[in-house]
RNA sequence: GGGCGUGUAGCUCAACGGCAGAGCAGUGGCCUUUUAAGCCAUUGGUUCAGGGUUCGAAUCCCUGCACGCUCACCA
């Protein structure tokens, strides 16, 4: 390891701790509460009116030491939160005091015991009788200052480098507490959904991450090898095909959480990676998994923050069922003034466009066209949840026509903050069509062998069994997390997003 | 991939063609209820990398790298 000066001062605190006898990175803690835990522990005791001292033994980084001569005062913070330290020469005597100063800095995790009280200014303090050094920190953690402003933590010069908090997650976890209640929203996310899903019934399966023939959705995968195989593996797109085959096999319910991978753009809503939920739900169509899906996130939620309203980006979001309900046709007429079924075929919409100062790209169907008003105008005005619904046949390969409309289909798509949250549909079940489909799909993308998608002659077979009628549902859990935590983009919800590798030293950058 | 912007001490930032600085952190000292503790002193720089212009470059120009914003792409 290279050490800069500040961290070769550690280094070798580290040396002398270790020609004294002291190991700076012992085996084993002794702490019996964790700091919120010593600090409830005080406050029923004082409040029950106890005179009996409240003993504790605590562990935590240091994030703050106010040396005074012949008293000390720390803070310490662990997972759950932070508590101060005193530390008196009266008890300690002058050699400990010493100890404490030579051995300890800023970012260490520190053992502490003592008994608890009240300082004159009124903070639940631990004043210490014995202390050791649980884990000696080499690297200084980017530096902050804490102040306490009407009973809140206000971090003066946290890390705040986007690259940096990327990079080195764990430094930015350390230091912002905010960042570590992120990743709990999202945890609790999850959970939450767990709940509501197991309760109805539904099985959590898992399918394979290295598929064959990708599928479920249209972009472009990440491809792998199998050396003894001898063959060409696709990390999953999505996982819909797997999901729908099991409905074949009598598993009426089912969902699965896990990854998504897609050889893709990065933006402020898209990486490499990100996490899907899908489930299936045998008798069930697009209607009653919007209801469902309303439903399920209101209780999220609910669960994880205690309230079905939400702030996001500045805007008050009112996540209460029933969500309003918005046909595709009506959203975009509504915006562009543009009546997609006034313009049955891709010509005459685009000529609609450009009559309106558009610029539709040429060689789009008329269903990417569609898809281009509702990305480019409609989307960024649905900040409360919406439900838009009926969308064109040859965007929507795997859903179902309309009885009486085979060129509309029963899907939604769910819209919170200006952002796609979700897409669901009726699936479709008839192996005749859904052969189809994928011809037609098979044509739409001649031209361009990368986004063209392979048959998948198995999941036709399986679907020639008898697949029962069905609703299906995909959201994305990052965007979720990102509605409930109020962040506005996806690295901030993920701990480890992608970054160009980092240069190494040594290493001449080719041009 | 295109456009715009950013890159200076461990962190947050100044200096914008003329001696590379501040606060915090660090180091040494004083201080027995502090809490962004305070006071005194002090260390620390390949100014992202490489090239160019200039008497002189952190600053202007070129190339590269990384990051951010944005556009494109992403049923």
């Amino acid at each position: 390891m290279n050490f800069s000066e500040l961290e070769r001062i550690r280094v070798e605190k580290i040396e002398r701790m270790r020609a004294r006898g002291i190991e700076p990175y012992p085996t084993r803690a002794e702490v019996t509460h964790t700091t919120v835990q010593a600090i409830q522990l005080y406050e029923q005791a004082e409040s029950a009116g106890s005179a009996d001292p409240v003993q504790v033994s605590v562990g935590g980084r240091l994030r703050a030491i106010r040396a005074m001569g012949k008293v000390t005062f720390a803070h310490i913070e662990d997972g759950w939160g932070r508590l101060q330290l005193f530390f008196r020469v009266n008890e300690l005597g002058e050699a400990e005091m010493e100890r404490f100063r030579d051995d300890f800095d800023l970012g260490d995790f520190i053992q502490a015991s003592g008994v608890m009280f009240r300082t004159r200014s009124g903070e639940i303090t631990l004043h210490v009788h014995a202390f050791k050094m649980l884990s000696k920190a080499i690297t200084p953690l980017p530096a902050a200052k804490d102040e306490i402003v009407d009973g809140k933590v206000v971090r003066h010069a946290a890390l705040t480098d986007p690259e940096t908090r990327y990079r080195q997650r764990y430094a930015d976890l350390a230091v912002n507490p905010e960042v570590r209640e992120v990743f709990r929203i999202r945890a609790r996310a999850i959970k939450a959904l767990r709940e509501y899903l197991d309760n109805m019934g539904f099985l959590e399966v898992e399918t394979p991450i290295l598929q064959p023939i990708y599928g479920g959705a249209a972009a472009r995968p990440f491809v792998t090898y199998h050396n003894q195989l001898k063959q060409n593996l696709y990390l999953r797109i999505s996982f819909e095909l797997y999901l729908k085959r099991l409905l074949v096999g009598m598993l009426d319910r089912v969902y699965e959480i896990g990854r998504d991978f897609r050889n893709e753009g990065v933006s402020y809503k898209h990486n490499p990676e990100f996490t899907q939920l899908e489930f299936y739900m045998a008798y069930a169509d697009y209607l009653q998994v919007m209801e469902i899906t309303e439903q399920m996130i209101a209780y999220v939620a609910q669960q994880v923050l205690g309230t079905t309203t939400i702030t996001f980006d500045g805007n008050t979001i009112d996540l209460t069922p029933p969500w309003r309900r918005l046909e595709l046709r009506q959203g975009i007429l509504e915006t562009t003034g543009i009546d997609i079924d006034q313009h049955p075929t891709a010509e005459s919409l685009a000529e609609a466009m450009r009559a309106k100062g558009m610029q539709p790209k040429p060689g789009y169907s008329r269903g990417k066209l569609i898809d281009t008003l509702l990305g480019d105008y409609l989307e960024p005005t649905l900040i409360q949840p919406t439900f838009l619904y009926n969308y064109p046949r040859d965007i929507s390969p795997l859903a179902k026509s309309m009885p009486g409309n085979p060129l509309i289909t029963e899907r939604f798509e769910g819209y919170i903050g200006g952002m796609e949250l979700c897409n669901a549909f009726t699936e479709l079940n008839d192996p005749l069509d859904q052969e189809q489909r994928f011809l037609e799909m098979g044509r739409d993308y001649n031209a361009d062998d990368e986004e063209r998608h392979p048959m998948d002659e198995d999941y036709l077979r399986a679907m020639s069994y008898g697949m029962p009628p069905c609703g299906g549902f995909g959201m994305g859990i990052d965007r979720l997390a990102m509605l409930l935590a109020d962040r506005h983009t996806i690295r901030e919800v993920i701990l480890f997003p992608h970054l160009r590798e980092e240069d190494r030293p040594g290493e001449k950058s080719e041009g």
